[in-house]
DNA sequence: AATGAATGAGGTTTCATTCAT
DNA sequence: CATGAATGAAACCTCATTCAT
């Protein structure tokens, strides 16, 4: 009968901001963020209105959360070594990975995606990882550089646009889109160009 | 101040229309379909609910018709000459005129590109296009066949990759991101897969 | 059939303005700002809860417009004539206008008394009105000058507070309190220290 | 660690609870009854929102015990002697005595007296002092009446409205208004009337 | 005695849609 | 054809109160 310990509180309250963070992912997704409904939300996260708003202080607030949470879980995936150079294996790794993260994440991949489209919320959020993808394009650059690439930034754009591309028809139909074959394809693609 | 004839009615009525839709768009690709609302819509077509209302029975009829109509616009664009084959020039036509519609109709796409991820609103629309698409892809499929490339699905994938990509990436940003550039890339891409 | 004009709208509009208004200041004058709902003023008002907000775009919003509209009528009471003379005939005047305004706009003073005594209320509000009255009081300061009152702003003080006093206890209990009696009570006790 | 009498366990019940009451006039005076919330009067008393709970068993309860507490410390001061006689000496003790007390308490008195103009919460609280203070105003009628004071009533009322007015000015600006001035003008104006 | 998670009713606000004019 | 006042359902959010620990 002793009351909980602030450990104990502590737990619940990160339990439970989790779960409640994964509905709105899952329900943001089908929705998106204006129709989805806080009601909607709770719901699925088996809990009351109140309850959620005793977490996050607005709507607003929890999808800046969910993406603030997304971006620091994948800073750990991407950030690379420092020293500056990126070989051809990390670039084949980092891609990957990439493919992985988005497979293990549809739902969040979905509203990022979703979000990207939409000025009007998109300016709610933080835009931290956007420095640490710029690096990454820089690493990328200069990979493609040394490998003797002639028209760089135009195998930059092919890049982005063939793994943005993927992402966005794996995510609208996770169930029928091949990614894997893609992902395939898009290796096998670098793996001439840099001649390994 | 002879009375109108119905041709002129039908024309006022048709222009209006026009106006309202093209009004819709925009609030639509700025607000996604759920965050506009009615009132937005009407305000930026400058005329008043009620007369919306005249013309569309619902807001989700209006984006019904906004898709019906630019599916229709973009019929005639794509509809091949029916003799069943798609020549290598047709085919870069076809990602030319692609990417200039694209250009053309910025809002547009970006609206199309946000419905797409968003299942709940996409149920609601008509897909008489998705079967001139299915046959436009049957067309490049043999073209790639003919064209002695192996891996023909793995390398249709790639083509819609790209594309959708570039596209994707383009309405997001339209102001920054070179479509330009990546359309030549592309069309050199299958110049010399296509080894014309 | 034919829509109405712009002047019809204007008037349906000022007049549910008025009503909306009326009807909140009896119910926040009975409730408090804070605990008066917006359900309650629509009711007595007549009108939807929706409608409301089509008038007046917050409940804050709704107390402004009170206050301020309010002071637009007050001024007219109580600009004196620019000579900056206020004589003793005018003075007595201003006291009985004074009690008289109140007397008319009882609920109308009980929320106002009720909001100088609530710190974060009030400070939403307008203080225009503020400076009018002070140049009042400057007025009657000289008035009190002039006729060689020794001790002027101890005089004021009482003033103000007799005023004030029977004021709260008066909207406190309408029904009860004799406000004509302490009106007299006033105005005699200035005719002696006025001596006229 | 001997364990607590019972005696101990009280006062440290009644301590807490003065603490309670104390954040809650404070907070209540600053937001009004209705725009406290339960959470802010426990963060300021420095508890928790349950062992608030723990100590009155609702809002409203909290509210009808620091109003009766507030009248029985206020009992002491003014109870008369029984004689049922008031000299002007003791008139002059009482009206001292009175702004001494509104100055020590000022939250409190802000607090009742935003409570008296809204009957909605007025009427949750017990009125035993209003027959104390009934009987204080019948034993200065006698004395008003004794001292060949002409119109006792109408005088009865010039002083609950100057001493009203006086108290209301200065709580709702304690930093600003001159109460201690107003204090001396008041007494000396019955200096003057009771001619001691 | 003490905590704060949890609820649910009710508050404020928005908005698609209808309708009298 | 055209207006915008009006509605009502449903959205977001708050908060007094309860309860397991």
């Amino acid at each position: 009968m002793s009351p909980r310990t602030v450990e104990q509180y502590e737990q619940i309250r990160s339990e439970k901001r989790t779960i409640i963070m994964n509905a709105a992912i899952e329900v943001f997704a089908e929705k998106s963020f204006q129709g989805a409904s806080v009601s909607m939300i709770a719901q699925k996260a088996g809990i009351s209105k109140g309850l959620l708003y005793n977490y996050f202080k607005s709507k607003e607030e929890l999808l800046k959360e969910i993406i603030k949470n997304a971006a620091d879980t994948i800073y750990q995936y991407f950030d690379p070594n420092h020293d500056g150079i990126l070989t051809a294996e990390e670039f084949f790794f980092f891609i990957r990975k990439n493919f992985q993260v988005v497979k293990e994440n549809v739902n969040y991949w979905k509203l990022y995606s979703a979000l990207v489209l939409q000025p009007s919320v998109l300016k709610l959020i933080d835009h931290d990882f956007d420095e640490v993808s710029a690096n990454y394009i820089k690493l990328v650059y200069d990979l493609f550089e040394r490998s003797g690439i002639e028209d760089v930034e135009g195998e930059l754009l092919l890049l982005t646009s063939m793994v943005k591309g993927a992402i966005i028809q794996y995510v609208a139909m996770p169930d029928f889109f091949p990614i894997d074959k893609i992902e395939s394809k898009i290796l096998e693609y670098y793996r001439n160009k840099l001649s390994v």
